[in-house]
DNA sequence: GGAAACCACCTCTAAATTGCAACCAGTCTG
DNA sequence: CAGACTGGTTGCAATTTAGAGGTGGTTTCC
């Protein structure tokens, strides 16, 4: 039982997921198109997170209520993580935590360009990404645009 | 030398801030209204900072660019702490995560206030504050609204 | 039907970080 | 010149992290 150090909302959403992983986790089930299970987290994400910090982390986000765990009708073992509201809701956060690491620090170029998109795209591009995200993750009706789609080809763009 | 974990630019921007108390550093000095010392940071610090945390991280956030070492003119000693353009540059990041902690935390109704007056306030109002901080801790011009002030009366009329 | 691959973790260990309390030397104030 | 104030530092115990390897069960392939 944790006591809260202070009720300002900015050390409280520090408190929730301000640590080194847990956005770091949260970043690959968003971007990552689908709901993920472990293995494909573990393998899938750049920055090497161990097994045993990666399953901490979804106990906590879990717990804390930004993922969901759900079982794969086609794997009896297999659990598959998706994102809830409460997680969706943090598109804006990790745009601009994006376009601040673009304009204060030296990211790869192809790494970048996810960011750049929401970036250039505004809170409108946020908001159809998160209508998406409700779509993959919650079974909402799928959005026009595909902020996700954007994300992909101007990814491919830049390769070519 | 601690290199990088990735190029990703939400990765680096975690590297540079993302544990569990330099945005709480940062947002002393920024809503404190004035460049700080370190004992006004330790004692006025509501989550209750240890001194040989906040030193280290004012160090940290030197080294990284976010924060300026300055002497007092009236004491030999003191040493002024004041925000950078580039962490002037994370108004937005802690507007939008005082948001989030409004809507899916249960943040104490006074210490509310702050985070709703920049949502209600929007990006206009963040220019504001960003121009008045610029005032504030890189000597500009002052500019014509105060974020600060307008905090400050919604504080006032929420107490009384 | 047996082997190999895949599943979500868990265990162990060492290293790093955190939190706490006490302490320090120089500086200004009454 | 005593006491309060300055920005820290030191030592220590507890927690957290990182890395390597292992576990028991499931599904797939031949």
């Amino acid at each position: 039982m944790n006591r809260r150090r202070s009720g300002c909302p900015i050390n409280l959403t520090l408190e929730t997921f301000g640590d080194r992983w847990s956005l770091i986790v949260l970043r690959d089930i968003m971007f990552g198109g689908r709901p993920r299970g472990f293995r494909s987290l573990l393998a899938e994400n750049i920055e090497g997170i161990a097994s045993n910090i990666l399953a901490d982390r979804l106990k906590r986000l879990t717990g804390n209520g930004l993922l969901t765990r759900g079982d794969d009708p086609g794997h009896k073992q297999k659990i598959i993580y998706g994102l809830t509201e409460k997680a969706i809701d943090l598109v804006p956060l990790l745009a601009v935590m994006g376009s601040w690491g673009l304009r204060h620090t030296l990211p790869s170029t192809t790494l970048a360009i996810r960011a750049q998109v929401l970036e250039d795209g505004g809170p409108q591009l946020w908001s159809a990404f998160m209508e998406e995200l409700r779509h993959i993750h919650l079974g909402a009706a799928a959005p026009e645009i595909s902020a996700l789609a954007k994300m992909q080809s101007a990814y491919a763009a830049a390769i070519a």
